[in-house]
DNA sequence: GTCTATACATCGATAGAC
DNA sequence: GTCTATCGATGTATAGAC
């Protein structure tokens, strides 16, 4: 049907402007990013991204959904073998390379840089499916204690964090992963848990 | 001379100045300070905000040398008591407390946030004697590798991060200040070591 | 869907009078 | 130091031709 080819290009259409706005958000930032650059990138007038996003807000949701979405696509088919605590080893150290490969992104989905931007509830449900499968591997290895995900991320997004802040392009605080989740899994629930 | 008393009602109005654009930064975010409002909160015209300060980012500059002169001033005259890894706790406890009790400073100090900025020599000098003395605390209970300070300044971050960014106002990730610690002080120098 | 054209409010920054 | 006036840029949005 002619709908159909037509939907197709607008999607299409809709991926490279979404690809341009990458580019941009690279080049000048997560919010440096201007409507009229955008369009430019893509041989559009700024008013016809209007076509395909509501508002500049509604870009920025669509980056959010998308970036999940590639997150989950690398993570998802990976096949983490060995014991449960080398598996949460291997899951680490996959995310935070992920992670620090694109700091816009990184920026986008783990911090509120943005003033008033609020993920749509299915975007942030893509952002939920990621924090289940960490979940679950936590729990696979014993840590099955809402404080021990929380644990887990705070270190994960701590490291994360300060090599993108204080060493971008390097690998000071990437080095460290193997010996944070030694310290991790050393760690077992603290003498006055709630058990 | 009355060039001291110009200089002294220069400074002043300098920091009143900064005390409102730490309002508007309360209020709109960091990056939603614009120098019209900031202007009007301190009865003067936009332009004439540039007889204090060279550009905008010049201001972020200000703020983030009076931020971390704030954190100085409210940590070193502190006591700290007990053992050297008693004082780690208390210090990581005070320090994140701190840190989450002011979001956009936090953002200001520890995140990447703002497009184009980044800090003078000589604020970054205030920013390393903020670090020193968490090295020499750390140093004082046998922590005396870099990585040990760079593991350190990742977990401490990544808990003030998360409970920003995931649960501000509350205190989800600030209730695992000593259950990190604990982790962090039971980890000794990993087996494949450097030694 | 895309375009031209336009509007409106906002922004950081500068020139020049006083 | 402070002001008025102005600049070029921005984000948002609409009208209307094609």
């Amino acid at each position: 049907m002619v709908t159909d080819r037509r939907a197709a290009r607008h999607e299409a259409t809709k991926l490279r402007i979404l690809a341009a706005a990458w580019e941009l958000a690279a080049e000048q930032g997560l919010a440096g990013i201007s409507l009229r650059d955008l369009a430019a990138r893509v041989d559009l007038r700024q008013p016809s991204l209007y076509s395909y996003f509501d508002s500049k807000l509604a870009l920025y949701d669509a980056m959010f959904a998308q970036a999940y979405e590639q997150l989950l696509a690398a993570v998802e088919p990976l096949e983490l073998t060995g014991s449960p605590e080398e598996q949460i080893r291997q899951m680490a150290y996959v995310f935070t390379r992920l992670a620090v490969a694109d700091v816009p992104r990184a920026q986008l989905l783990f911090q509120r840089t943005l003033p008033g931007f609020e993920p749509s509830p299915e975007s942030y449900a893509l952002a939920n499916r990621f924090l289940d499968r960490t979940r679950r591997h936590l729990a696979a290895a014993g840590f099955t204690r809402p404080e021990d995900l929380d644990l887990y991320t705070a270190l994960m997004g701590g490291l994360v964090n300060q090599q993108m802040a204080n060493d971008p392009g390097g690998t000071r605080w990437l080095d460290l992963v193997d010996e944070a989740i030694d310290m991790y899994l050393e760690h077992s629930v603290p003498k006055g848990g709630t058990l």
